[in-house]
RNA sequence: GGAGAGGUGGCAGAGCGGUUGAAUGCGGCGGUCUUGAAAACCGUUUUUCGAUUGCAUCGGAACGGGGGUUCGAAUCCCUCCCUCUCCGCCA
């Protein structure tokens, strides 16, 4: 959520900052009813101010055994006012409220202005796509010659969408998310987390998944919650509603979950496979850090989710987003796409975001600042690190042989158990 | 699923219709004392919206959320949510 009041100072910064995210500009309209909320609650404050002394003699005339009726009437008539201006005041605030938590992030200085995808700048290269001297299969050939994952049967048990991974092919799954909360744990220092898969409607508020997003996601109606589309959404809701103290941050934690999405009006879209699933495997890395350090922390984030594909020596590119393909929340984004020589493109599997304190408002997560004691909305943070399933096309895809075996990644290895998939049987 | 108890400031815990934004204790912060520390003593310690707009000052709001009764609600009523205890069921 953006602040109305800084809106309201810097209306021009607003409406660029929109417009860079091709986001409606309904600022106009916010501000005038800003205007008008702020004349209705001065003067209903005036009007409390009275009553609240009046009430007060009251009070006092009443102990003293003096008669009051007059006051009281007067007090009656005043209390009628003070309604029908409360009610015109919450009219107003709902529509306030109505647009802004429509209106998307803002982008941060450094981000490129642009409409799609096309726009996007690929700021890194890492490794080199290996070369074959054989026919390359693309994962799902490999996979299902293998018997590793079965779409079929996932179909007759799900329907469409839905990953079942079976034998050496469920193992390595396992062994994949093993080896990145590991390596999140242990060599970058992450809390690790184990979350609800489930979360009420605030929680989903909180992260800017509600409202504009509600279609993506599972809905479990006799409760009300939501399925999570990313670990990101109960992770960051730890802390909402609290104020945290300045010495405790940055905080970070990493998190593994699975992830649900319905992926709605995506269908034709790379579907291939593993692309894009319904349900899928995620370690992710969210962090709460002060204002003055989150671009900072934005580049170690990056640094650390890169490093799993470094370990397990996959190239990759890292991608700058282009305002106009931000996500709602974000204010500034890397995706890091992996090289799927099978396939011959590349796969998003990280993204990783500040979103300043537009989460941090909407779920209130504040801390308490040490040099004087006031409290200020944290900055959120995160990334994959990473997601399976396009983790498993570029593996599958770029350690494949001649003979259609998969050579496991030393670093995943004492993961497995196994060196090699569909040698011995 | 059944029965009961309860949700108040960082924590504990009073208050149950008017001078209570909230006693008291603990914790935190500042100070006095001390060579230093402890103890003791004194002071201080929620957030938010708005108005004049630097600090400051004034006013509104907030005692789980929402609604109602009343001149006036932490206190009464309705409703929803959550927590705890016991019973049942279950991985």
């Amino acid at each position: 959520m953006l602040d109305i009041k800084l809106i309201r100072n810097e209306p021009q910064k607003y409406r660029q900052g929109l417009e860079a995210k091709n986001a409606g500009d309904r600022l106009a309209e916010l501000l005038k009813w800003d205007a008008e909320r702020r004349q209705c609650t001065a003067q209903g404050d005036e009007l409390k101010a009275i009553r609240n002394r009046v009430s007060d003699e009251i009070g006092q005339m009443k102990r003293n055994g003096q008669p009051a009726e007059e006051k009281v009437l007067e007090m009656k008539k005043v209390g009628q006012k003070i309604d029908t201006i409360d009610k015109k005041l919450k009219d107003i605030e709902n529509q306030i409220n109505e647009i802004l938590i429509a209106l998307p992030n803002i982008p941060h200085s450094s981000v490129k202005i642009g409409k799609t995808a096309a726009d996007n700048v690929t700021v890194k290269e890492w490794g080199r796509q290996p070369e074959f001297d054989f026919p390359l299969k693309d994962h799902l050939d490999l996979a299902e010659a293998l018997g590793i994952l079965d779409f079929k049967r996932a179909a007759k048990v799900s329907g469409a969408g839905f990953p079942l991974y079976t034998g050496d092919g469920a193992t390595l799954e396992r062994a994949l998310i093993n080896f990145m909360l590991d390596f999140h744990r242990n060599k970058h220092g992450y809390k690790e987390i184990f979350p609800p898969f489930m979360v009420s409607r605030e929680s989903a508020f909180g992260t800017g998944q509600l409202p504009k997003l509600a279609e993506d996601m599972y809905r479990v109606d006799e409760e009300d919650l939501f399925l999570i589309p990313t670990a990101e959404v109960p992770v960051t809701n730890i802390h909402r509603n609290e104020i945290l103290p300045e010495d405790t941050l940055p905080l970070k934690y990493t998190a593994y979950s699975a992830c649900f999405r319905r992926e709605a009006g995506s269908y034709g879209k790379e579907t291939r496979g593993l692309s894009r699933v319904h349900q899928f495997n995620k370690v992710e890395l969210v962090w709460f850090t002060t204002p003055e350090n989150s671009y900072q922390i934005h580049e170690q984030l990056l640094q650390d989710a890169e490093e799993i594909l470094q370990v397990l020596n996959l190239s990759y590119r890292v991608v700058a987003l282009c305002s106009g393909d931000l996500s709602f929340a974000a204010a500034k984004c890397y995706d890091i796409e992996i090289w799927a020589p099978g396939s011959g493109k590349y796969f998003e599997v990280s993204s990783v975001s500040n979103f300043e304190d537009f989460q941090a408002r909407r779920a209130n997560i504040r801390y308490r600042r040490t040099s004087d004691n006031k409290v200020d909305f944290v900055h959120t943070l995160n990334g994959s690190g990473v997601a399976t399933p396009r983790l498993m096309i570029a593996l599958l895809e770029n350690c494949q042989t001649p003979e259609g075996t998969i050579i496991i990644p030393q670093a995943l290895q004492k993961y497995t158990g196994f060196s090699q998939i569909g040698t011995q049987k």
